[in-house]
DNA sequence: TGTACATCAGTGAACGCGCGTTCACTGATGTAC
DNA sequence: TGTACATCAGTGAACGCGCGTTCACTGATGTAC
């Protein structure tokens, strides 16, 4: 069973966690939550099946400690992308540095899409995305406000968190597009332009 | 083995394979691609595993054409909802028309979700999705090509085209969010905002 | 620092179930006369 | 319209594999002295 309790955690313990989640995010990435056996996994890391079930109740709840860990990753790295510069909104900029970030991991993509599969049937992992969402949408909020007075937004989309909405909008129509073909470049060039459309009524 | 030569089909065959279809789609959207066995699927239907053989050759031939059959309906629809009025571009009316048809069915927002998924993964099916997204977006760009003139699309989104490029973004962006929040409401007044701040620079 | 001991993490074998896949069969469907 | 026959579609039982899950065990890790 899973550890949930306070019990002490050893570093082997959370070596193999790691080496676990690890192997895993490869797998899941190119296979796909739901073609992916615990098996496949275990072999990956280079372990056997009762290391999984030592650490781990199912696959559920690996996943979900993957997507969490990563999210967090990303979140920072977004924030951070986004925090860098001064007060005048270079859009182009911008988008550069984020799409590095949010774009160009096509295997992150993948399964953050299976994650969204999950959650879309599941309301208590729908919250966790929503969650890691909103915390992208702030970081992006944060970013238009300070730069309020210099860039007029447009009327339509209401106040810095709704443009952020939007934002957030084109984001996931461009990874939608860019699941299908592969072409990144096209897709941070394309997610500037709309993001330009969008901001520059 | 399925059919795939020029033999007879049996009035019978083909109600057999439609129900096992709409069957297989009420199960696809319930647990998703992945979670479903070929069992659960003839037993939703009425049929035992022998009858599923005898139609379709696995699960990925069988998601392959419920996917087909389900996009040609749906495109057909739009191509309806959009030609049916004037030159003068309504966009609200627009977006709700085309909203009813898009939006409003969940069970096919998790169908064609998971067949993104899929797509990501195979080549293949990624190639019929692009098809069915560019017979979308050939809708969307002929009616805004008869409202030229009406109205006057952002230089930055370039022709009628690049703006219906916009419009598919948008919705698939607006999707994402719906398949968390299921908020449909929500989701057609957010759509229409985004069409119009991309639409009327 | 070294040794003896206790605890814990991961091993690997075993069990059994679910289900994919096959196939000889039977009842349904359609055709010829 | 009815009957006899041929073909075909779906049945249901059987087989076997992959893998989820468990558990007694052993070697690794860490602690006390």
């Amino acid at each position: 069973m899973a550890d949930t309790g306070t019990g002490r955690v050893t570093a082997r313990r959370l070596r193999t966690r790691a080496n676990l989640l690890e192997a895993a995010f490869t797998v899941f990435a190119a296979k796909g939550f739901g073609h992916v056996s615990i098996e496949e996994i275990c072999e990956a890391a280079g372990y056997t099946r009762g290391a999984f079930y030592s650490n781990f109740a199912g696959l559920d709840e690996l996943f979900f400690a993957l997507y969490a860990q990563r999210a967090d990753l990303i979140a920072e790295q977004v924030a951070g992308a986004l925090a860098s510069d001064g007060p005048d909104l270079d859009v182009a900029a911008a988008v550069d540095r984020v799409a590095e970030v949010l774009l160009l991991d096509r295997d992150w993509l993948l399964v953050k899409t299976d994650f969204l599969v999950h959650a879309a049937r599941d309301p208590r992992v729908a919250h966790t995305l929503l969650d890691h969402r909103a915390r992208l949408r702030r970081a992006v909020a944060d970013r238009l406000e300070r730069a309020r007075g210099h860039t007029a937004l447009p009327a339509v989309l209401g106040d810095a968190e709704g443009a952020a909405h939007a934002v957030v909008a084109a984001y996931d129509g461009v990874t939608t597009q860019l699941l299908l073909d592969r072409d990144a470049e096209r897709a941070r060039a394309w997610l500037g332009q709309l993001l330009t459309a969008l901001l520059t009524g």
